[in-house]
DNA sequence: GTCAATTCACATGAAAGAGACCACGGTCTAGTG
DNA sequence: CTAGACCGTGGTCTCTTTCATGTGAATTGACGA
């Protein structure tokens, strides 16, 4: 028998300590949603006329990642959703995720997705955007119905390609004779609509909610009715759920994070063959998400990143490592590696975008007369750095 | 010693180019009846 | 005659380069005590 039908042999003869493993999986969307009632009625209530086919006011929605924002709203208009099947009543959902790439990363790829949403098929690109302006303008009036448009995450889109989107969206509806259309922003940034342009902001934000994060006592309650469902009876050491609880309160409050480590504590406590879900394993399952994390951005970054961040992962030997030094030290590899050497410009901005990514710490400082300059170290714990570095100098052969 | 001007080594912004992708319409070509 | 191959044009999109301007404090040098 080959090596890895033994490991299936194995695995299947194991009795693993999930039930359920996919109700601790973030795309999971629970029945019930505890410790958000409050702010679910109130959605319900905004959005309560469009079962009337009056307009609902645009709705924004803050609150940090994993405070059931998106959770809530989805909630609310499945209900929205199934009664309006039910009766029959012309109202018409969209769901974007302004994250996800390839996806909202221009303006016209979200509107071609909203299109493609509407059943239309757009071709990916090659037409004017005003064209397809035009196109889904058509659509939506001619449909005669009630949108609901969800722009999950907007902050990102916003960053990304700026504001106008979003006034072309919130003026739609005066030049709309048959349909309306009614937007929920979901923001992780409390201060985003500081940037907006106030039209904008006044038009978008007609109403406004704040999802505050989760306490370590709802974060308890989330993860023990999770956790019932998804795991064996009696396989959760006493203070597991406690103590994950107070790990992720102590950060931000983030359930979704609380999830996935209770998830992946699991996976290790199965992996090792322990029958019981440990504390130890909590915190080997806090290393892991990170690394994991930190490898994956790594491996899906360009060449050109991963040479600028192998520069940056071997000077910061020294203590203090300055943007000169990484530039010099870039160019090398470069030469090395068969690559063209970006301008200094351009590495100036990688290294902001690998600022932006966690991976790095970087600190414009000002040397007086010796010039003014980032100040970089690493944001990596050394095992995760010691990964990462094995994996760049096998992709760039250094 | 004090204080404004200078200076360095970049940061940051704006604009524009390069090269990839794609749609669309027109033209050419080969296969069919 | 027609379907499909093959162009050219015009659009988007991402990554870059080029050019220009901004910036914070150590250093400098003039000034007055």
């Amino acid at each position: 028998m080959s090596n890895v039908n033994e490991i299936f042999e194995d695995f299947l003869k194991t009795n693993t300590i999930f039930k359920d493993k996919k109700i601790l999986q973030s795309n999971y969307t629970p029945e019930n949603i505890p410790h958000r009632e409050d702010q679910i009625n109130q959605i319900a209530k905004i959005l309560a006329p469009a079962l009337k086919l009056q307009k609902p006011s645009n709705l924004f929605v803050y609150g940090k990642t994993g405070t059931g924002k998106t959770l809530s709203v989805k909630h609310v208009l499945k209900k929205i959703k199934a009664l309006s099947e039910e009766k029959s009543i012309p109202i018409q959902q969209l769901y974007i995720n302004c994250k996800l790439k390839k996806i909202a990363d221009t303006e016209y790829r979200l509107i071609a997705q909203l299109i493609r949403d509407l059943g239309k098929t757009v071709p990916t690109t090659g037409l004017p955007t005003d064209e397809i302006y035009k196109i889904f303008f058509n659509i939506i009036d001619e449909r005669n119905q009630l949108f609901i448009l969800v722009l999950d995450e907007i902050d990102q889109l916003v960053k990304k390609i700026g504001d106008e989107i979003l006034y072309n969206l919130t003026r739609i509806n005066s030049e709309l004779t048959n349909s309306q259309i009614s937007i929920i922003g979901i923001s992780n940034d409390y201060k985003f609509t500081e940037y907006l342009d106030p039209r904008i902001k006044s038009s978008l934000s007609e109403e406004e909610m704040v999802f505050p994060p989760y306490n370590a006592l709802q974060l308890q309650d989330i993860l023990l009715s999770r956790s019932r469902c998804a795991f064996q009876d009696n396989v959760i050491e006493d203070g597991v759920i406690e103590k994950c609880a107070a790990y992720t309160a102590r950060e931000h409050g983030d359930a979704r994070r609380a999830l996935e480590l209770l998830r992946v504590a699991g996976e290790l406590a199965e992996r090792s063959g322990s029958e019981k879900l440990k504390i130890a394993h909590l915190d080997d399952a806090d290393e892991k998400i990170e690394k994991d994390h930190m490898v994956d951005i790594v491996l899906n970054q360009p060449k050109q990143f991963q040479a600028v961040l192998y520069s940056i992962l071997f000077c910061s030997k020294e203590s203090q490592v300055f943007t000169g030094d990484i530039y010099n030290f870039y160019k090398n590899i470069c030469s090395k590696s068969a690559l063209r050497p970006l301008t200094q410009r351009r590495t100036s901005d990688i290294i902001s975008e690998l600022d932006m990514l966690g991976i790095i710490n970087a600190k414009i400082i000002s040397k007086g007369r010796y010039g003014r300059m980032r100040q970089i170290s690493i944001a990596l714990n050394p095992t995760t750095k010691s990964k990462i570095v094995e994996i760049l100098e096998k992709d760039l052969n250094v």
